[in-house]
DNA sequence: GCTCTGACTGAACACGTGTTTAGCATTAAA
DNA sequence: TTTAATGCTAAACACGTGTTCAGTCAGAGC
């Protein structure tokens, strides 16, 4: 949780004023409302900072590390691929983060794409985990896998908030508890069920493009 | 396909340069660069449409109407929920037309709103005639799940996209084929076999929220 | 012929942006 | 005390934006 020194410099209380109004309003968010809200002139952001662009670098790696910072603190907690999102949207003061994370996403930056490795590489961990204890059935690609699942679990989630945006986008937690009101049942059951009764599409396609991914963790075919 | 009139109107050709430009740079396209490409002032730009949001309304209004046309002359061949993405991605001269739709999801403009919906309402159709076919297995809350399938599908490939951007952003058909090259296989993995080899994590959400969503075509709990 | 209307343009305007500049304090060093 | 440096600001600059304005040109109607 890492609390904040009570006398935080103002080259600090910019940056950090900078990474709620990112998360806030994007990174379109102009110099002078960020310096605003540091009680500050925009001048001096500059003065500290040099550029606006570099004023955005430092919020990625302070980001960054912040986010790091939370997964070694809860390292235990994360026993599911949920982990991080759960404990981001239960901590308030996480919000700010996960909003920088989401924004940082939509535009493609690197806090995003690191994040999203991360995530990937966790859940790459979950599931074997999981495999092991008879809980998770395997892929035929347990990389690809883990891929596709925590990316089209933040682009849903993503896709949901550009398509109903929260009337107050400091409340993230509310915004993740809205989005796993409507998404988490047909989730679940997806994941529990599928959605197929066949085999037939999945076998067509491994017969049209024949080459087996070289991960070797797959179920008999006949299974 | 509709092929458009071999002269077509100064106003035309500047709503149609518009809608190009959208859809490659975003709605933060320039009056200025539009007008370039349809070879003109960019006070004759806003001389018939008023200001760039009336513009960028029409865009709208034609990419929809678009969208509509192609559905009608194509509905025999969407047989399945990935239908429009395919028509769309073989087809070249829809690429702006798709490249439009992702900005205005991106944007949480009203054609990626209700380009959704659509998506939606057709997946609510198609998983109907599946389950009366006995290919797709019944839901708890079968529009719940269109929905969810529908979003994660289009959220994941927006993700893809933001987080590797194509060199050449007129590809549309190549973006689209690339995701499915990457996306493809752990889907119809995970519509087919689902993830978890139990109904645990169901059955306990089921416990903890039992409302039963007013959908009443659902498979015995004991199946 | 004239006039009027509409397409069209070059130049300018108003405004918001990131950034620079000159200068003011306050503090620490010499 | 003088000097230098640092934190900080008000004002302006340069630039890109959407938009307006005054005016030109071509064609249709009379």
């Amino acid at each position: 949780m890492r609390s904040a020194p009570a006398d935080p410099t103002t080259r600090e209380r910019i940056r950090d004023a900078a990474v709620v109004r990112f998360a806030r309003d994007g990174f379109g968010a102009s110099v002078r409302s960020i310096a605003t809200d540091a009680g500050v002139s925009p001048a001096l952001v500059i003065h500290h900072f040099g550029s606006k662009d570099e004023l955005h670098a430092e919020c990625d790696e302070r980001v960054l590390a912040e986010i790091r910072a939370a997964k070694n603190e809860t390292i235990d907690e994360l026993a599911s691929g949920q982990g991080i999102l759960h404990r981001f949207a239960a901590a308030d003061e996480y919000a700010p983060m996960l909003g920088y994370v989401l924004r940082s996403l939509q535009d493609g930056g690197p806090v995003g794409r690191t994040f999203i490795e991360q995530m990937i590489e966790d859940a790459v961990g979950y599931t074997k985990h999981g495999i092991e204890a008879g809980l998770i059935k395997p892929s035929l690609d347990e990389t690809a896998r883990a891929r596709y699942l925590v990316l089209s679990a933040l682009g849903t989630l993503m896709l949901e908030l550009t398509l109903n945006p929260p009337k107050d986008p400091r409340d993230i937690s509310g915004m993740v508890r809205g989005f796993l009101s409507t998404s988490y049942l047909p989730m679940i059951e997806l994941y529990t069920q599928g959605v197929f009764t066949t085999r037939r599409m999945l076998d067509e396609y491994l017969l049209y493009v024949p080459d087996p991914p070289q991960d070797a963790a797959t179920e008999p075919p006949s299974a």
